[in-house]
DNA sequence: ATTCATGGTTACTTTTAGGTAACTACTATT
DNA sequence: AATAGTAGTTACCTAAAAGTAACCATGAAT
């Protein structure tokens, strides 16, 4: 997988690397894109799991003990206004508010679950990896 | 794809997210830890020049025109040191350094081409998504 | 004698991401 | 009367990523 067309918009699939002048390398770049909407730290966890279905607020943060309400809500939010995620929010006391993928959301999770099948597959690479950053993964 | 290996490792492929205490969120995440290795600004395009063959520093410099020579080295650095990427200096004058991904590198650049794959082929997904964050991909 | 290209290094600044803790409003339960 | 659970908000702080600009040594070409 070479083509030049992998990490640059379509619009010029030959004039780079090729080119002398070379696109300036920005946001065109899909694959650049692709990751600045899924690679954020919390990201890929809560959009796995919303993969499985309908959450409310509290199933997420259980799901993930170790995610603060801000930060949990400032990644939900970005992901709905970026049109990934759907909230509903239910007019009762107390609060309920549920989340869900849209189906531009289940799209955004494909590659992400290319992403975990890889690792999952090559975990050994990535030890390697890790053991190099002196990242023991002890337990 | 909702196994719930996917993004834990693989010693506690049935805890989560079905047990009441879920494994913490942590590096020990495969696809975290492959996001970690990626994820970069620069490493994914560094990866995709360097899968083209050997480069020397200049070449790199100027397939990317816009990154700086101390983000360039910095990139380059940690991807040797993560046994990506592999150096070799010739003692001529001027310098001549080459860098060529190792077969670990090969291994990782695997993934970064199936995120750019899916990112081209899904490029109106990604615009929708650039479009609501106020990103004109105009020109 | 000066400039160019090579492959860097260094110090400093800005920007972004992420984290902590306290606070809100409402109701039900103890 | 105090506490817990719901779904947030707010102000503040730290750490990491990225960017800028100047500097270095060398030798060949002008």
């Amino acid at each position: 997988m070479q083509s030049p067309g992998c990490l640059m918009a379509g619009r010029r699939p030959s004039l780079w690397p090729v080119s002398k002048t070379p696109p300036i390398y920005d946001q065109r770049y899909p694959a650049r894109q692709l990751l600045d909407v899924i690679a954020g730290k919390w990201t890929p966890i809560i959009l796995y799991c919303l993969s499985g279905g309908t959450r409310r607020f509290s199933e997420l943060q259980h799901q993930i003990p170790d995610i603060s309400k801000k930060m949990l809500i400032q990644v939900l939010r970005r992901l709905e206004s970026d049109g990934i995620v759907a909230r509903t929010v239910y007019p009762v006391v107390p609060p309920k508010t549920e989340y869900r993928l849209t189906p531009l959301g289940r799209r955004i999770h494909e590659p992400v679950a290319m992403l975990c099948q890889w690792a999952v597959e090559n975990e050994k690479d990535l030890k390697t990896v890790m053991r190099k950053r002196g990242v023991t993964a002890q337990d």
